[in-house]
DNA sequence: GGGCTGACCTACT
DNA sequence: CAGTAGGCCAGCC
């Protein structure tokens, strides 16, 4: 993968993140699945990073695979994404979200499942 | 080039 | 459920 690749990949990414609905969330490695590099889960904070702040990407709609927030709890981007998550109708359970029920993927199952809360 | 660092993930104890 | 181990790979010395 050339630089030039990874710069595409990285708009790619931005795009997929635009995408995700208010009050849902997806996971590091399904924005790297889904924007076409299946390993690159760690590349994705990355991409977000570089993300230019006129473009208000909900880079806060991205969580790491165990439904928590990846940055330490004492900080202030903790704090930050939980607060507009929460703002979103996102529930946190004992510092974790429910991917079934929050996460893009989950989110339709449950719609297609008709499943109650 | 070599080594270290991550807003990570999966598999396995 | 918690913890560990190994893998991952762009960016920055």
């Amino acid at each position: 993968m050339t630089s030039a690749d990874f710069d595409r990949w990285v708009k790619t990414v931005w795009q997929v993140v635009q995408g995700i609905p208010r009050g849902h969330v997806l996971t590091y490695g399904e924005v790297a699945r889904l924007a076409g590099m299946s390993r690159a889960a760690r590349r994705v904070s990355q991409a977000m990073r570089r993300a230019p702040r006129d473009m208000k990407l909900p880079w806060h709609r991205v969580v790491n695979a165990q439904g928590k927030i990846s940055f330490p709890e004492d900080s202030t981007g903790y704090r930050r994404q939980k607060d507009r998550l929460e703002a979103e109708g996102v529930v946190f359970l004992n510092g974790k979200i429910d991917l079934d029920r929050f996460g893009y993927q989950g989110a339709l199952d449950h719609l297609l499942w008709g499943e109650p809360l």
